[in-house]
DNA sequence: TGTATTAGAGTACATTTGTTTTAATGGCGC
DNA sequence: GCGCCATTAAAACAAATGTACTCTAATACA
């Protein structure tokens, strides 16, 4: 059961696509067909020129030819996944299949300085966010310039690090869980260190 | 407010490094300094040679000696977040800081034929996914591929499209909401078309 | 077993391409 | 105006690279 229908390629071809995909990933340029060659522990050009040919005949790459390092991977969408319609609970929906808009994700993974948390437990979880969910955070620099009611990741001396709503009132600062279960933290400014703001929520099934 | 300080860079730096990223962007591969040349409007190469040495020099891009094409951007962080450590809800947490891993999310964006969805509604409040998220969805082919309990987006006809958990007992299907406010609904193999199975949920703040 | 097909080795060649060098140009302060 | 500096043009060169070709070994198939 291959999750991706690369069964119409053959093993060595299959192969050299991996290798490929995963060079342009962490190289962000094309390998030049030498160097291929040498990953495929291959004494000749050759070979892998056979199997160019056919991974572009079989719709997976295309290049400009006779020009060096120009491959390009086609198979596989680069950036943004299509957003088909919004979809209800029980009621009615509008499924709009013709909007060319595009999930983008890439303005919060770009961010400079941007990092993530695992998730641990379940005192966000009024908040929707639950125990295994990846939370990415911007780093806080100025406690000012946090809102109340922002969601941060603040280290607590003896407690560790917490996900909490963050509020302050008369000089005091109080994190409170999104969970009647847990009682809220109140606390000077000194005695606590903002690290981030959350920007984004992500959870894999 | 620049997001990015390249105030550091000259007008003519800052153009051509723009164009690059474009380029790039599109082909998935570096391009010439030949090709850098025609797009600034200059007729040597020497003048970029000199606009990508100090783009080097500050940090922006890098290159592999003598080969062709072998540009990266090392600016911008492509794909991938780090990971800093896991937080807890109120209890005690490990912060890792030097783990060496970064948030993958590509593997879902690049998967074939995913599409996403924008929630209305709180009918899957109690599975955290809320009114406004993003559902990252993989499509169904056969109805026999998905287990119970998975929670997919159904065609309904006359109730239109629908995020709930799935269940298939005695040839009959059950969608449930995860909100005890919504009645299951129950319906025969053919008064439903299964769209997707979720992959993943992305909720931007 | 014999033959056709395919994969790979080895080689050669033209083009692309980065790099170097030298000369010309243009702005700028004095 | 004059000289200094950075930018550009122009040309040339060597390395990298894609591509084509021939030959050999392996493989499949009847």
């Amino acid at each position: 059961m291959a999750l991706i229908p690369e069964d119409d390629l053959t093993v060595a071809q299959h192969e050299l696509y991996g290798w490929i995909k995963e060079y342009m990933k962490n190289f962000q340029h094309s390998p030049s067909i030498r160097q291929m060659m040498q990953a495929m522990g291959l004494k000749s050009p050759a070979p892998i020129q056979s199997r160019l040919k056919h991974l572009q005949e079989k719709g997976y790459i295309s290049w400009q030819e006779g020009k060096a390092r120009t491959m390009q991977i086609v198979d596989e969408i680069v950036e943004g996944v299509p957003i088909l319609g919004s979809v209800a609970a029980g009621g009615l929906i509008e499924t709009y299949n013709d909007i060319n808009q595009n999930l983008d994700i890439s303005d919060v993974l770009t961010k400079k300085n941007v990092f993530a948390l695992s998730v641990n437990g379940d005192s966000m979880i009024d908040a929707c966010i639950a125990d295994g969910d990846m939370v990415l955070m911007e780093p806080i620099n100025h406690s000012s310039s946090v809102r109340n009611g922002t969601i941060v990741s603040a280290l607590v001396p003896g407690l560790g690090t917490t996900l909490k709503y963050f509020f302050k009132r008369n000089n005091k600062i109080f994190l409170e869980a999104a969970n009647t279960a847990y009682e809220p933290i109140q606390l000077n400014q000194e005695e606590v260190i903002l690290q981030g703001k959350l920007l984004a929520v992500w959870r894999r099934i």
